[in-house]
DNA sequence: AAGCCGTGGCT
DNA sequence: TAGCCAAGGCT
């Protein structure tokens, strides 16, 4: 339990919390009606669409999101299927570690919790690929609970209405979780709008790029407007590089496997790069990460496929 | 705790 | 064009 009192805003120069009903009714008349908002989604729908939007974009979501509620309705519909097929569901979403983690939590939710997704934070974050902003955002979106949610988007917005600053510097998990509970009203239902309402802002108005703050509902008291929307100024942020990684490599590699109706022969994998030793160390690492399996007669294929 | 883990659209 | 960026998590 986060004490409201202990939070770390220092009063001298922070503008005073933005007014939650505000942003509550702005998010009741504009938000995008997305299918994991509808009000027969559970937390399994709640769960499986966080899961499938961290670091990847709603429009590349959506339709690999329907499909998997319609094949997988239920966690233990999703934990009775094979790793293969659930990498292929996947698709090109990126990141597939984040499906086999699915698929593993998914296990754990059907075994351990009867078949329903947990609405208690502590609870969801023992479970495999949810972390602090995933297991806040079912506990607030699938239960309605108080819980802050922190994004890159509630980040965003927070550190320009309220602090002023174009852009929020590297995460500071603790100062930014306190910042935004500080926002929240204390009951359950509002500040899990609130919650959602902070989100969506930062998606579709207050942007990195082309902030839209003629239509902020917040216009009116935010600190960086008012200030004249400096510039960025904090320290420069770390760009990955993706070309020539090996986050390629294996990102081509699963490819041809999820291509495949079976395991292939290694000469299929090695086409796929020039570079023979970066090549092995990719291959290494997904069957180190069960991403991929080997079979007896020496062929690749996705994992429990053979 | 800094770096790794996919993918594709946008400017 | 080539970097920037997108509802993070894990080690």
């Amino acid at each position: 339990m986060t004490n409201p009192d202990q939070n770390t805003l220092t009063p001298s120069d922070e503008r005073s919390p933005l007014d939650p009903d505000e942003l509550i009714d702005w998010f009741a008349n504009t938000a995008r009606d997305l299918p994991w908002r509808g009000p027969d989604v559970d937390g399994w729908g709640v769960l499986v669409s966080e899961t499938m939007l961290q670091q990847t974009p709603v429009n590349r979501v959506l339709p690999i999101w329907r499909e998997w509620m319609s094949r997988w309705p239920r966690p233990s519909d999703l934990a009775a299927a094979p790793q293969g097929e659930v990498l292929r569901a996947w698709g090109k979403l990126g990141y597939p570690r984040r499906a086999m983690r699915l698929h593993e939590a998914a296990s754990v939710i059907a075994t351990e919790h009867g078949d329903r997704v947990p609405s208690d934070v502590d609870t969801l974050l023992a479970l495999p690929g949810v972390g602090t902003y995933t297991a806040r955002a079912v506990a607030a979106f699938a239960y309605g609970r108080r819980a802050p949610v922190v994004d890159t988007n509630v980040r965003r917005v927070v550190a320009r209405a309220v602090h002023g600053a174009a852009d929020a510097g590297n995460p500071s998990p603790r100062k930014d979780l306190a910042d935004v509970d500080a926002l929240l009203p204390t009951d359950d239902h509002r500040a899990s709008r609130m919650s959602a309402a902070l989100m969506e802002l930062g998606q579709t108005v207050c942007t990195v790029r082309s902030p839209g703050c003629e239509i902020c509902p917040l216009a009116g008291n935010c600190a960086w407007l008012e200030a004249g929307q400096p510039a960025y100024d904090g320290p420069p942020k770390k760009v990955q590089r993706f070309a020539g990684t090996d986050r390629q490599v294996r990102g081509l590699l699963l490819d041809v496997l999820r291509g495949s109706d079976g395991p292939v022969p290694r000469a299929e994998l090695d086409a796929v790069w020039s570079d023979a030793a970066q090549r092995d160390r990719a291959l290494d690492s997904l069957l180190v990460d069960g991403l991929v399996e080997q079979t007896e007669d020496g062929r690749f294929g996705l994992p429990g496929e053979h």
